[in-house]
DNA sequence: GTCGTATCGGTCAACGTTTACCGTTGATTC
DNA sequence: GAATCAACGGTAAACGTTGACCGATACGAC
């Protein structure tokens, strides 16, 4: 009999109109991704990564993108909930926006946090630990001999950038190294202002032998600045990046940089977001969960000249 | 009145049922974006050029990637019947799949094409002259005078690189110039592939002086192999991309490139999809548009060795 | 033959809007 | 003062599905 209706069903391929099933059933099967003009391929390394979960579930996708959160979330607020989602996942700087977690909390939206730096315990949390991830990049540098290091920073509304700088000072310090801030400069995590950012530490009379670049944009930006300078890599500058992005792979020499599992946590917010909407949460995926960072050592990083 | 209903509406924070809404108005709302394994980069600039026009309407935007359409162009199909969607934007190669527009169209599905290359009267159309773009380049690397020269083609199911690849064929055959077969090669717009055809091409013994790559990725691939075997570019070998993707300026040399407007066509594409659904349609919206390209000259041709 | 149980067809309310309609009221016009 | 018109409140149908309910039928167990 079920299988009769079915074919019946193909034979006239009937398809069931989504709309009353959302008005039955209240809720629409749609969930939000919401991000800030971040590198290409983080974002689609984002979004394949909840795609990858969504597969063969009913949800759908709905990408929205939004710049300067930090300067209006109440707008970002506003579109997410005017956009009729059953949930939503926010990537920085979104998930650290805390009016804009009141607004949603207020209408009852889900919602998951991907790699959030402030109030861990407000909602779906997946996590890396930025502060380690950056501890990590910080003592390669430091183990390969270096001491006059310049850092190049994200942008400041990015609270990654915080934990990055955070992990960096304690490697410092656990290394006896003093930092010095006035070869720290601040980025915004794009190719052109890194370019700047690296040009000025280059361009002081001791220039440092290393660069800690926030993203992989800005390192690559380094390392165009110290060719245009004469300056080589890794010979006489080591340059290590952050995100494991394409660009570190395809750019010459191939960067040292850590590898955040983007796709990975992504899906995993994905996961717990729908554990959470379709009720069946286990208590596993309902508990935090941490991801892990990678080291990879690449071309660009050697120990400092004259060692 | 009028304003004081609003007020209310305000005050209760009451915002109107999508779902009923769209169960009376008869459409959803949501348009798609398929899209196949395509660069970051790529894909990037489709959604914002949607995503442009996008905003401001009532609107949303599903993300539909799917892959290898040419082998399963049903299952596309299902898959976007399924979605619920009120129109869609089909990017290559998908808009390419008779059996995929014949379905889409059965069931009364709008839909616009972003560069398509057959059918060109089917559906909204939104076009470059592929053909005009590959000529371009190809009379750009001739006119600096080689003559020994490789090519690196894309992923043969996009209907964009046999494009392009004419353009190559009539810009050679204009200049009297014979196309060796054996210095063409097959890739898939990655580049970790481009960079295999690459290294078959600079190992052949009459090596060739500059290499035409049907994206940026291969191109970058083939600047990283030439330097590999200790070819300098664009002394020794010219590289010539496809794109003008972010890589091609973060690149070294600086990648000569031919721009697509993508971000335009995918906006105009948008354009033209919600004319349609909103019946709003002008003539000037409905007619087929043809955007131009552009070539970049940038750092990595110039003229062969010995001239 | 009786009872319980499973399966079937059919009817109906409900989801939250929009649109149309009707009747009433108050203001405007000649 | 009568006629015209806009604004308003109220009622009801419709959108396409789901889920509950009822009654009828068929099946096996006792």
């Amino acid at each position: 009999m079920r299988r009769k209706v079915k074919e019946a069903a193909a034979a006239l391929d009937y398809h069931p109109n989504l709309a009353a099933q959302s008005l039955i059933a209240r809720r629409s099967f749609l969930i939000g991704l919401t991000y800030e003009r971040p590198s290409p391929s983080y974002v689609v390394e984002l979004q394949n990564g909840a795609l990858g979960r969504l597969e063969n579930e009913r949800y759908r996708l709905v990408v929205l993108p939004f710049n300067h959160v930090a300067s209006r979330p109440e707008e970002l607020g506003k579109l997410l909930l005017r956009a009729g989602l059953d949930g939503v996942l926010l990537a920085p700087p979104a998930c650290d926006q805390p009016l804009l977690l009141d607004m949603i909390e207020r209408q009852k939206l889900p919602y998951a946090r991907i790699t959030p730096h402030s109030d861990l315990d407000r909602g779906l949390v997946v996590a890396m630990d930025e502060v380690a991830a950056g501890h990590t990049v910080a003592a390669h540098i430091l183990s390969l001999g270096h001491r006059r290091i310049g850092v190049i920073l994200g942008d400041p509304s990015h609270a990654a950038s915080r934990g990055r700088m955070e992990g960096y000072r304690q490697a410092f310090s656990e290394a006896g190294v003093r930092i010095d801030e006035s070869l720290v400069g601040t980025g915004d995590f794009t190719h052109d202002v890194g370019y700047q950012v690296a040009r000025t530490l280059l361009d002081r009379p001791l220039r440092p032998t290393a660069i800690l670049a926030q993203n992989d944009d800005m390192a690559v930006a380094a390392i165009a600045a110290a060719r245009d300078l004469g300056v080589s890599v890794p010979d006489q500058l080591s340059v290590a990046g952050f995100d494991n992005s394409e660009v570190s792979r395809t750019a010459w020499p191939q960067l040292t940089t850590v590898h955040q599992p983007v796709r990975e946590m992504a899906w995993d917010a994905a996961d717990r977001l729908i554990a959470e909407l379709d009720g069946t949460g286990s208590a596993a995926a309902l508990q935090r969960r941490d991801h892990v960072h990678e080291l990879l050592v690449r071309a660009s990083t050697a120990a400092p000249p004259g060692l």
